[in-house]
DNA sequence: TTTCATCGACTACGGATGTAAACAATATCA
DNA sequence: TGATATTGTTTACATCCGTAGTCGATGAAA
C-alpha cells in the first residue's frame, strides 16, 4: 500500500492537487511551465502513476480525464514522517531546532509558529 | 557540489558521524548490527562515499581509516531545506501546522518546541 | 618462501528513475 | 475519404541505488 511517489511525479501531483480532473495535455502545460520537460515525459510520469493507481483515469470520449487518488496531505503526512524518522529519530523538537539554528528561521517565522501552537493547545 | 548521499550511504555516515576514523570493518560491523547486509555492501557504500569525497581515507599500513568529510550537521541542513522547500514552499510554518493537524505533535513537543522558541528570542 | 587470510578494487545485476522517442488508435478537418 | 492532429501505449536508455560476489595485492604465519 501507499505506493512511493518519485521526485518528478511529484511535480505532477502538486499540478493534480491544484485543479482536477485534467486531461493529459492541461497538466502537461503546467508542468512544463516550470520544469523543462518535453510533454512526452510528463505522459510518461501521469502512466506511471496511474499504474500505481496514485492517480485515478476516467474516460472523455477519445482522452482520459486524471485525478488524484491520494490526498495531498495524506501524502505529506507520510513523507513528512518518514523523513523526521530517519532523520531526527523521529522527534520534531529537533528538527525544529536544528533549523533554527541553521539559521532558516527568520523572527516572523518564529512568531508564527507560537502564535500556531498557542492555537493547538485550545 | 555537495554530493547526494542515498538512503543507504545515510546509514554509513550515521555510523562514522559517531566516531572516526574507523577502519572498514569497524564501520560494517556497526552497521550490520542493525541494517541486514553483508559487510561486501558496507564497503561497496563506503568506496562510493570516498569517491564522492563525502568519506575521506587514509591510508594505515594495508588498510584505510575512514572519516566524514561533510558535517552532519551540514547534510541535515542541506536536506531539510530541501525538504522544506519542496514539499512546503519554503516555510517551516507549514511544515509544522502539518505535523501538528496530523497528530505527530504530542502536548510534550508542543511545550518542547514553546521552550525552544523562547530561547531563540533571546 | 610458500601459503593463507585480509582488505580494497572491480564487476555484476535487477529494479527505480528521469527523460523521451516511436507507435498505434482515433477523431477531425479538408 | 484521405491527411492531419491528438492522445494514450510501448519501448528505450543512461544513471542511480541496493545488494553482493570475485579478484588481485599484500602482509602475516608457517
Amino acid at each position: 500500500m501507499s505506493e512511493r511517489i518519485s521526485d518528478a511525479e511529484h511535480a505532477v501531483m502538486e499540478v493534480l492537487w491544484k485543479r482536477a480532473p485534467m486531461t493529459a495535455m492541461e497538466v502537461a502545460e503546467q508542468v512544463v511551465a516550470e520544469k523543462d520537460w518535453s510533454l512526452q515525459t510528463v505522459k510518461t510520469l501521469l502512466s506511471r502513476l496511474a499504474a500505481k493507481a496514485v492517480v485515478g483515469t476516467e474516460r472523455d470520449g477519445r482522452r482520459f480525464l486524471y485525478s488524484p487518488l491520494v490526498e495531498r496531505d495524506d501524502y505529506l503526512t507520510g513523507v513528512s514522517r518518514n523523513f523526521v524518522d530517519r532523520l531526527f529519530g523521529g522527534k520534531v523538537t529537533p528538527l525544529v531546532a536544528h533549523l533554527a539554528e541553521a539559521d532558516e528561521l527568520s523572527a516572523d517565522d518564529i512568531r508564527e509558529i507560537e502564535e500556531l501552537l498557542r492555537e493547538l493547545k485550545k
